[in-house]
DNA sequence: GCAAGGTC
């Protein structure tokens, strides 16, 4: 009888290695699967009493994920509130992967299928896109209870693991379709808000600076979402009314030259009469009496194990590090092989971590040797219990690296993050408090100071260490000390700071809002969208845009940027979770909801607009006069600001332009089909630059020009500017692309190709430079015209221009080209700039002049 | 182009 074959499916590759290395006890065999992502470990062994054979893979999370059918995904043709009721449908979430594929290929012949995704609901959601791409494809032997498993675990050590796979149950199907229902419930609501007040303010105003306007649960919504708590700081400050309070202040004179300022015990008063008063008891005193002398030993406590969002917490505010990039640093530093998996939530190190193992690494470094010696001569060590959450252990070094292995970013977050390790294995930092208490009068005041006694942690985390000491001068109990001074000091209140990224990150975690692994995407977005500004310290300062989408929602429907909104949601998701409740039925009814206040939403969308008009200017007021229009001849407004638009305000008509780099009127020649001016786009990263017409490029003429394309995609015959009068031959280096002249790269005259990056720089300085009508005869190219001026002539034989010469095989221009590409051109290229292209077929188009007609006839 | 959730 054949060996059984267990297939073992992990979330992700790191924990598929280390699952393996524990159940096989070390004598797994590894190979790369085929989309190169994924691992499968492989080892003999027995299950059920069989023996049998092993392969343990993984996924890369989620496989699939959820999308609205094709033509749904048009924002110009779909209203948004249909898409609380159109089809949706599961697509490979990360297609390169090739996931399924390679999970039925892996699977084939598997009897059994044990399923380690992580132990929560996003997980058991995974088990089911495992299932779904393993199952058609197993040896059917038993029932499926008995064939499909699933492993519960929560620590990765391996006497959980074993215990786990002693003790194998059933997938939870109620707690995966929990999750399709979250799935489809943030995909509908969030992309139909998104879409309408992303078109609804774009088409309005010029200065909004953000290419997109989104709504989302974890983005908006004020007491708990990320931009929320932003503009609640926000609105605090704003609305701070500043208080005067009463501080009786008092400075006597300890010694000839020790002056000590005292605090008062009453701290301050917020009543003028009452303050006044009591000033007014003491003020005439001249002594002070000392009344009590003390001495307190304190601790400051090291850190816990570090986890992902203290590292993110640390990284923004003392290294100055956006969340997002320090998980990126984070990632790579883990891929080296220098510090452990980064995203945990885990603050407790693992029974059998080897503390004095990593710590021995570190003993000759020359960065962190002498503190790590200073750790392992104590004997004992102690790290700090922490909170063991079953998904990683936390985040530590794994290799000893000195500086010049890293660039500047990624050695001070090794950095830290060693020193965060050897902080958490290192004792307290203990100081002494010496406290002096006098009198004056009825009144009572004090002075403490501090002295440190062992700097403990702080040692190699010197960022924390205690200021100076402040040493206390020598005074005895019922001393009379003479008073310098007794003053009573009006102070303000002030308002709190803007929230800083830090905070931020807590409140999220305090509130539950998304995950390690999400928290900086939300950040990360809030600020792309230009909803906060990061200012000095990384403090997030809400833009005025941010500002008006959380005020606009508090005025139309409060409850949409409510708390509680979002919890009702999960309790209904939580019934499906716990097979209480109808997934189909709740599902409805919470759509049915949001639909109806989305609608509501659209038909009060005035009351946020006029948030908009008192901060935001129209797109006529925000634009520049630029070029003219083909339908009404005046001019439209370039507004520049994100996302770029050309604006008619004599039609009303926006039209959207290409993002990034910068536009120039192109000698204001007109686009012979709408006469539109043609614009002149120049950006990308090697100043690539082409013409197009702004009408065109948003409403293509031809069926087989995409939309978006300029003037160098376009193939109407008889334009000068078309394809059909600057193409010269095909690129080369790309399938379809077409070299085409950049007739205003001159003097650095250049080719560009219209699908791909490649650009060949020919004849510079010349001061004329055209494509010819005719094609080479030797490899079918367009032939060129150059006309040098005598003084930057680069011609030989005395000749200042040449008529119908090919860059590629003209002997007299072959000096004139870009080497890389005119060696190999002429084996490759041929074929010229497509012949048989150009004759495509107009499309009617109503807008803007009936030349249309006349031009598709022409093509017909 | 859109959500949030996994992870590469």
């Amino acid at each position: 009888m054949s060996k059984n074959v267990v297939l073992m499916v992990a979330e992700k590759p790191s924990l598929a290695a280390s699952l393996a290395k524990i159940l096989s006890n070390g004598s797994c065999h590894t190979r790369k699967g085929f989309n190169g992502a994924c691992s499968v470990h492989e080892w003999n062994g027995s299950f059920k009493g069989q023996s049998a054979y092993f392969k343990m893979t993984s996924v890369c999370g989620h496989v699939m994920s959820l999308d609205f059918t094709g033509r749904y995904n048009n924002w110009d043709s779909v209203d948004p509130v249909e898409l609380f009721t159109c089809p949706t449908e599961k697509k490979e979430a990360t297609p390169k992967l090739k996931m399924p594929a390679f999970l039925s290929q892996e699977a084939k012949g598997s009897n059994y299928l044990v399923l380690w995704l992580d132990c929560d609901k996003e997980g058991e959601n995974i088990c089911f896109e495992v299932i779904n791409e393993v199952e058609p494809v197993m040896v059917r032997s038993h029932r499926r209870e008995q064939t499909i498993l699933r492993a519960k675990f929560s620590a990765i050590t391996e006497k959980d693991i074993k215990a786990a796979m002693n003790c194998l149950v059933a997938p939870n199907e109620n707690e995966s379709k929990s999750v399709d229902a979250r799935q489809e419930i943030d995909l509908r609501i969030g992309c139909a808000f998104t879409r309408f007040q992303t078109r609804f303010f774009q088409g309005k105003y010029g200065n909004l600076d953000s290419t997109l306007i989104s709504y989302g649960p974890c983005q908006t919504p004020v007491s708990i979402p990320t931009l929320g708590f932003c503009v609640e700081r926000h609105d605090t400050i704003k609305t701070f009314q500043p208080e005067p309070f009463w501080v009786i202040q008092v400075s006597v004179q300890a010694t000839e030259f020790r002056k000590l300022n005292l605090e008062w015990e009453r701290v301050r008063l917020f009543d003028r009469e009452v303050a006044s008063t009591f000033h007014q008891k003491i003020k005439d005193y001249k002594q002070a009496k000392v009344v009590g002398i003390s001495q307190k030993e304190k601790v400051k406590q090291r850190p816990q194990a570090l986890n992902t969002v203290e590292l993110m917490r640390v990284a923004s505010s003392g290294l100055g590090m956006s969340p997002h990039s320090a998980m990126i640093i984070a990632e790579r530093l883990y891929t080296q092989g220098y510090i452990s998996y980064p995203r945990t939530e885990t603050t407790q190190y693992p029974e059998n971590f080897d503390i004095i193992g990593v710590l021995k690494q570190f003993r000759q470094s020359a960065d962190f040797g002498a503190d790590v010696r200073d750790v392992l001569s104590q004997g004992s060590i102690h790290p700090r219990k922490g909170q063991d959450i079953g998904d990683h252990p936390p985040i530590t070094p794994m290799t000893m690296a000195s500086r010049e292995s890293f660039d500047h970013d990624s050695w001070r977050l090794y950095d830290y993050i060693v020193r965060h390790f050897i902080g958490s294995v290192s004792p307290d930092c203990k100081y002494l408090v010496s406290r002096i208490d006098f009198d004056v009068g009825p009144e009572s005041f004090s002075v403490s100071g501090k002295k440190l006694l062992d700097p403990g942690f702080t040692r190699t985390m010197h960022w924390q260490a205690l200021s100076p000491d402040e040493h206390m001068p020598d005074l005895k109990q019922n001393q009379m000390v003479p008073i310098n001074e007794v003053k009573l000091n009006e102070r303000l209140t002030s308002p709190p700071d803007y929230l800083t990224e830090s905070e931020l990150i807590t409140l999220m975690e305090k509130h539950g809002i998304g995950t390690d692994a999400s928290i900086p995407v939300h950040i990360n977005n809030i600020s792309q969208r230009n909803y906060v500004t990061v200012g000095n310290g990384r403090k997030l300062i809400p833009t005025a845009l941010g500002i008006s989408l959380v005020h606009g929602y508090q005025r139309i429907d409060p409850q949409l940027v409510l708390p509680t909104m979002r919890s009702a949601v999960e309790e209904q998701l939580n019934l499906i979770a716990k097979g209480r409740g109808n997934y189909d039925e709740i599902l409805r009814h919470a759509l049915e909801i949001f639909r109806l206040k989305f609608i509501y939403f659209v038909q009060h969308i005035e009351s946020m607009d006029h948030l908009f008009e008192d901060t935001f200017s129209t797109l006529s007021q925000s634009g520049r006069n630029f070029s003219r229009c083909g339908a009404c001849r005046r001019f439209m407004k370039l507004v520049a600001s994100k996302p770029a638009r050309l604006h008619c305000p004599n039609c009303d008509a926006t039209y959207s332009l290409p993002a990034g780099g910068s536009f120039k009127l192109f000698n204001e020649l007109k686009c012979p089909l709408d006469e539109f001016e043609l614009l002149l786009w120049v950006g990308g990263p090697n100043g690539k630059g082409y013409p197009f017409c702004p009408y065109c490029y948003v409403y293509p003429p031809f069926r087989e020009m995409k939309k978006g394309s300029g003037c160098n995609q376009c193939t109407h015959p008889s334009c000068t500017y078309g394809l059909n009068a600057t193409g010269v031959a095909s690129c080369g280096e790309c399938p379809n692309g077409i070299l085409v002249l950049d007739p205003t790269s001159g003097p650095k005259w250049q080719l560009a190709c219209n699908q791909c990056q490649v650009v060949i720089k020919v004849c510079e300085d010349a001061n004329k430079l055209s494509v010819a009508s005719s094609t080479c005869p030797e490899c079918d190219a367009r032939q060129i015209n150059v006309e040098y001026r005598p003084e930057k002539n680069k011609l030989a034989n005395g000749l200042t221009k040449v008529k119908d010469a090919c860059i590629f095989c003209s002997p007299e221009l072959s000096e004139l080209v870009e080497k890389r590409y005119a060696s190999h051109a002429k084996s490759k290229r041929g074929g010229g700039r497509g012949r048989g292209r150009g004759r495509g077929r107009g499309r009617g188009r109503a807008k803007p002049k009936d030349k249309m007609a006349q031009l598709a006839a022409y093509f017909v």
